[in-house]
DNA sequence: TAGGCCATCTGGTCCT
DNA sequence: AGGACCAGATGGCCTA
């Protein structure tokens, strides 16, 4: 066996010729024990790792005092310069350096990615296609958030000892979902319901229903261009039980303000368009439906009843798109859908494709 | 064939 | 000094 030849700790190991050529056998020893990277299975990774042990507990014997297993001693202290080291010795110590560097970062992101396959078994998920990693990731967010939601829901229930109104979790479930390009500023979406305040990455509520109303189903997407319904970008967001298209017909009985949706969905779409610019696909057949709140970003953008001209549109609309119609769900049920184009009305962070601004800096208001 | 996703390698930085 | 962590680079595989 390899080992025997070059083990310390083995019988043939001579521990007093312990010279440079001696080293040299342990280098080039560890490197023939280094295991292949190719399709490395559990029991590999185990036995990767015990040969590392091993590699590792031949370095120390060999970096050691020559006198380390020598009864206790008296030392003298002596002072001694460290041996010049060969190129070749040095070349070959950091070989074997990187290439247990190597094995550490493989087994390190093997157990990133097995943590991330039980957080992607603990989702619910009806469809048989895998979700991506970053997928998986804002999925958890979501789905966390509706779950946070559905508690204070129930509290609320509670502490009103009414739970007449507590509607189907199909039906309330307030989801953010975005959905990005490339995007190196993009951040998740964090909690609607746990975090407050206006900086950059803050989520804050100034009314509506997340704060004193049931739950409702509005569904915001910021998407990349993606279809609406059939998108199968689209479809992990259904796999969750909440509905992409949702009910809010309870909405009016909890804020007075407040009118009825009996549909809704917001399509944002920044793809194609100029920078500072964002497309606003609204599918509703209610009416006034007034709530205002913060996303993640600072995009305000105001919504009334379909409009049936620009001139409904408020404050940072800049114009209307028409209707795209290419970019409608697959339902006749619902009334036609309608295109907007509002205004960021704070900068994107950094330039580069429209597609790259944060989320953290989204505001929206529907009035 | 281009683009998305992924695994791996690699060098840098931080921490113990 | 060595390990953990990170991000960039690279190449393979798959799909539209």
């Amino acid at each position: 066996m390899l080992l025997s030849l070059a083990d310390p700790e083995s019988p043939s190991f001579d521990h007093n010729n312990h010279s440079l050529d001696s080293f040299d056998r342990y280098a080039s020893d560890m490197e023939a024990m280094s295991v292949s990277t190719d399709d490395q299975s559990a029991s590999d990774a185990q036995e990767n790792n015990n040969v590392m042990a091993q590699q590792d507990r031949c370095m120390s014997k060999l970096m050691a005092p020559l006198d380390s297993g020598a009864p206790p001693k008296k030392k003298r202290i002596r002072k001694t310069r460290a041996k010049a080291k060969s190129p070749e010795l040095i070349q070959k110590l950091k070989t074997s350096r990187r290439q247990r560097a190597n094995d550490r970062e493989r087994n390190r992101m093997h157990g990133l990615n097995e943590a991330l396959e039980v957080l992607r078994t603990t989702l619910p998920n009806s469809s048989d296609a895998k979700m991506t990693k970053i997928e998986t990731l804002r999925y958890a967010c979501n789905y966390i958030s509706a779950l946070a939601a559905s508690v204070k829901l129930l509290e609320q229930s509670k502490d009103k000892h009414d739970f007449s109104e507590l509607p189907n979790p199909d039906d309330y479930a307030f989801m953010f979902n975005f959905q990005y390009s490339n995007d190196s500023q993009q951040e998740l979406s964090p909690s609607p319901l746990s975090r407050t305040g206006t900086s950059p990455g803050d989520v804050t509520f100034n009314s509506g229903p997340l704060d004193n109303s049931p739950p409702y189903a509005a569904q915001s997407q910021i998407s990349n261009g993606y279809g609406c319904m059939d998108s199968p970008k689209d479809n992990f967001l259904e796999h969750s039980g909440y509905h992409l298209l949702s009910n809010h017909h309870q909405l009016d009985q909890h804020q007075e303000n407040l009118k009825t949706f009996s549909q809704c969905s917001f399509f944002l779409d920044h793809q194609n368009m100029n920078q500072g610019d964002s497309k606003l696909h609204i599918n509703s057949s209610g009416s006034l439906y007034e709530n205002s709140f913060t996303f993640p970003s600072k995009m305000s953008l105001t919504y009334a009843t379909p409009p049936t001209s620009p001139g409904l549109m408020k404050n940072n609309v800049h114009s209307y798109s028409g209707h795209p119609r290419s970019m409608l769900p697959p339902t006749t049920s619902t009334p036609p859908h309608s295109s907007y184009i509002v205004h960021q009305t704070e900068p994107r962070f950094g330039l580069g494709p429209v597609s790259t601004y944060s989320p953290s800096q989204l505001q929206m208001s529907f009035l």
